[in-house]
DNA sequence: AGCACGCCGACT
DNA sequence: GTCGGCGTGCTC
């Protein structure tokens, strides 16, 4: 057993085989970090994969620097999992391994390097490790670039590597290492100082110190404690000396022994047990709906819950959660970005204490790992046993899941596309959940075609629940015909009269209104109406978003933006006009149209400042304002008392978009929507503006038919060869001259028809052409059920190896999409 | 990805 | 004459 096989944190196929080093062959094992050199100047951490005694053949191992941890730090179950999802999705396992780390355990060339410290023996060392050496002890904590860098660039790592040998310096390891949680300080009183007498002692000693007889007395304020042999409350330090100037008494008192100090790991302070509250009693429905689950999981590994808006989901998710959690095993439950609010938080914060982490992509790098050591040191006392969080979510180290929960299953968002690996976070769940012996639960109002059509061959189980919760009334529909009211002269600006009627009603009865547009900006482009010219962004082929209240043109993707002019560049005239209209145009509409009336308006531009989404939907929560206008961020997982009319501006751009779930996804989000309106006790009013009132999906909306709409989308699907009927991978070609991507594309098109004949679709232009100065492709490749996929997968490999092998494609990026959405 | 090597154009 | 551009090959 001589050589271990590493996954490198990069995006190159297979693994690289290194040397295990006399001395390292017990401490290096699979799961484990270890350092090694890798190209000339390079040195990265890696994790250990396998280990054999293979020796390779065709190229020389080099040798393991140095081990970095004690214990394993990825499980056999988390390597086989990255394994499925490179080979599934098609990209390396180092992608894996940089999706599913946190940085903060990925040392690279940042390496620290320490002296060994006192008592080590003296070894005999040469001219250039003692000049290292004595930069390591000048500078402790030197990354091995630094020392790189200090000794001119030359490679260090052989004479780092000699040191560490000989045990005269280390490389810092994980135990000690990893960011410091953020604490907040406490202040308490002294555990002596317990009873009213006491305290009049201490006013009458401080006497002689204002300041500090000040701040005694503004604790016992705060803190409302009146001596009584208790322990004195803990009081955040920052309140304490809010009105105080300076530390200085705080720290007098403290050494006087009056007052003590602790600090508390700020996770922990998050809403916790001292409101804990019970998990509800279920309804009669959710009870059944429970019990239905609970025995479909007897035979079945996925269980669908089809449970209408306000059927109270969250509750029969509680009820699970506090089953398998009583059974010693973990839960994660999913949830895409946008529906992991405040609200959800909060609620299951509640519930399950400090038994929950949370886990989004606004954590910064410091509490990601925070939360992977939480995950990872099981059954300790500090540990999370449910997470709640986001697709990335599923790398955290498990070690026993009992059941994922996929919340909002149809969302597209858990599908990754940015960076590889890109995988869909619903069906890795169910992979995953697979390797635990664990069960996975699907929730949504609106069950994305591929599970109902699951559900419906009998591979998942199916459940439903369509009483809403306390049988409130599902709000009223009303379809506004733009086009007739074009017809008729009576649009003002982008509202019919019925909309306009229904916000002033709104208004009147002071309640509140939600306008859905899906389209931020304010005029989706600027166009000269002499000559017909449109601004471009000179990166990609899309026409720029004209953003009003900075005066400014942006493209939505490479975020290009610059300032219009008033003249045509074109042909000089000055009759430059917006069209189209985006979230910031209905909110400057609104305000024409009802003066006074408080607007706010949340979508990706007005959140974009760290707790601005907070602010805006507390604003909209305390009746602050009183319409809210937003995008897509607004469909998801909010709970508004008080609205009661949901406006749709224009649903025909999401009914005609030009993609095969357009018509899918137009029904979810109008569904979604809809959902916000009059929650509690009213019965809520949904105006859909739109110049289609015919089309079948808006009159299965208006009949809230989802099962109608499945069963017309699953006919399309079938006759026009879609998923669930088979299986698409799209192949992405990418190269800064056009003329490379349509060569590339034709000749890869070509010789993919040699193997797969009429599977192959394009290749083509997708709607945005350019991106970033480079042009984009597409091949679509459809593969029916019953085709065996690791043989798609490898000559799909084969062949676009073989693009890649050829001299003037090298520069052409061809990157492999399954299952895009 | 990141780095070295090598081959061509515009510069001190 | 050389500096630096990018196209290409390689990394255990």
């Amino acid at each position: 057993m001589a050589w271990a096989d590493l996954i490198l944190p990069l995006p190159l196929d297979g693994v690289f085989t290194y040397l295990i080093p006399g001395g390292l062959e017990h401490e290096v094992l699979p799961g484990k970090r270890v350092l090694v050199p890798f190209g000339s100047k390079k040195i990265y951490s890696a994790i250990v994969k396998k280990v054999h005694d293979t020796a390779p053949v065709d190229f020389k191992a080099k040798e393991i620097l140095s081990v970095l941890d004690r214990d394993p730090l990825i499980s056999e179950i988390q390597i086989k999992f990255w394994e499925w999802i490179s080979e599934y999705y098609m990209c390396a396992e180092g992608e894996v391994l940089k999706a599913a780390m946190p940085s903060g355990l990925r040392l690279e060339s940042e390496t620290r390097l320490l002296p060994a410290g006192e008592g080590q023996q003296i070894h005999q060392i040469n001219d250039k490790e003692a000049l290292i050496l004595k930069m390591i002890e000048n500078k402790p904590l030197s990354t091995i670039n630094e020392i790189t860098v200090a000794s001119g660039g030359k490679p260090v790592y052989g004479i780092v590597k000699s040191l560490i040998d000989k045990n005269i310096i280390i490389a810092r390891e994980s135990l000690k290492e990893g960011p410091k949680p953020r604490k907040e300080a406490f202040i308490s009183l002294h555990p002596s100082i317990n009873t009213e007498a006491r305290l009049h002692e201490i006013t009458a000693l401080l006497e002689k110190a204002p300041r500090q007889l000040e701040l005694f007395l503004s604790y016992l304020e705060i803190s409302e404690y009146t001596g009584n042999n208790l322990p004195a409350p803990e009081i955040p330090k920052k309140k304490l000396i809010r009105n105080t100037a300076g530390n200085g008494p705080v720290k007098a008192l403290i050494d006087k022994h009056i007052l003590i100090e602790t600090s508390y790991d700020i996770s922990r302070l998050l809403p916790t047990g001292e409101d804990q509250k019970e998990a509800s009693n279920l309804n009669v429905f959710q009870a059944e709906a429970l019990e239905n689950i609970t025995d479909l999981f007897k035979t079945r590994e996925v269980v669908l819950l089809n449970g209408i808006t306000s059927a109270g989901k969250t509750e029969i998710y509680i009820h699970l959660i506090e089953r398998e959690l009583a059974r010693g095993r973990q839960v994660l439950y999913l949830l895409p970005e946008i529906a992991l609010t405040a609200q959800i938080i909060i609620r299951l914060k509640h519930i399950f204490g400090e038994k929950a982490g949370v886990y989004h992509s606004k954590f910064s790098d410091s509490e990601r790992t925070e939360i992977w050591n939480r995950v990872l040191r099981k059954d300790e006392n500090d540990s999370y046993s449910l997470i709640l969080g986001v697709r990335s979510s599923l790398f955290l180290p498990f070690s026993d899941i009992g059941l994922i929960i996929v919340d909002e299953e149809h969302e597209n968002t858990f599908k990754q596309f940015d960076p590889a690996p890109r995988y869909h976070a619903r069906d890795a769940a169910i992979m995953l959940a697979s390797m635990h012996k664990a069960k996975t639960l699907l929730g949504t109002a609106t069950p994305s075609v591929e599970s109902y059509y699951n559900a419906q061959s009998g591979k998942y189980g199916l459940v439903n629940l369509t009483r809403r919760y306390l049988d409130i009334a599902l709000p009223s529909i009303v379809i506004a015909d733009t086009r007739e009211a074009r017809k008729r002269k009576k649009m003002k600006s982008l509202f019919t009269p019925q909309l306009l009627e229904g916000i002033e009603l709104a208004l009147s009865k002071n309640e509140q209104i939600i306008l859905f547009q899906n389209r931020r900006g304010y005029a989706l482009y600027i166009e000269c109406s002499d000559c017909g010219w449109i601004p471009v962004c000179k990166h990609c082929d899309v026409s720029m978003t004209y953003h009003k209240t900075v005066n400014q043109m942006v493209c939505h993707y490479c975020g290009f933006s610059s300032r219009p002019g008033t003249v045509c560049p074109d042909c000089g005239s000055n009759d430059i006009r917006t069209r189209g209209f985006g979230t910031e145009k209905i909110e400057d509409e609104i305000s024409i149209f009802f003066p006074g009336v408080k607007v706010g308006r949340l979508d990706l531009d007005s959140v974009r400042k760290k707790r601005a989404h907070e602010r805006i939907i507390g604003d909209f929560e305390a009746g602050n304002l009183d319409i809210l206008v937003g995008t897509q961020m607004i469909a998801k997982g909010l709970d508004f008392s008080g609205v009661s009319l949901v406006g749709i501006i224009n649903a025909d751009n999401l009914l005609f978009f030009p993609d095969f779930r357009a018509h899918e996804r137009s029904f979810q989000l109008i569904s979604q929507v809809s959902g916000r309106a009059g929650r509690k006790t009213r019965q809520g009013t949904v105006i859909i503006q739109t110049g289609f009132p015919d089309h079948p999906v808006i009159k299965n909306i208006l009949s809230n038919n989802y099962r109608k709409n499945y069963l017309e989308q699953i006919y399309e699907r079938k006759q026009f060869s879609y998923p669930p009927f088979v299986r698409l991978f799209r192949i992405i070609l990418k190269d800064q001259h056009r003329e490379t991507v349509e060569k590339a594309s034709a000749l890869l098109a070509e010789n993919l028809r040699k193997r797969f004949g009429g599977r192959v679709l394009g290749p083509e232009y997708p709607l945005i052409s350019r991106i970033q100065n480079r042009y984009i492709m597409n091949i679509m490749l459809k593969i029916e059920k019953g085709v065996a996929l690791p043989k798609v997968r490898n000559l799909l490999r084969k062949e676009i190896g073989q693009i890649r092998s050829q001299p003037g494609f090298k520069t052409c990026i061809i990157i492999p999409d399954v299952d895009p959405v």
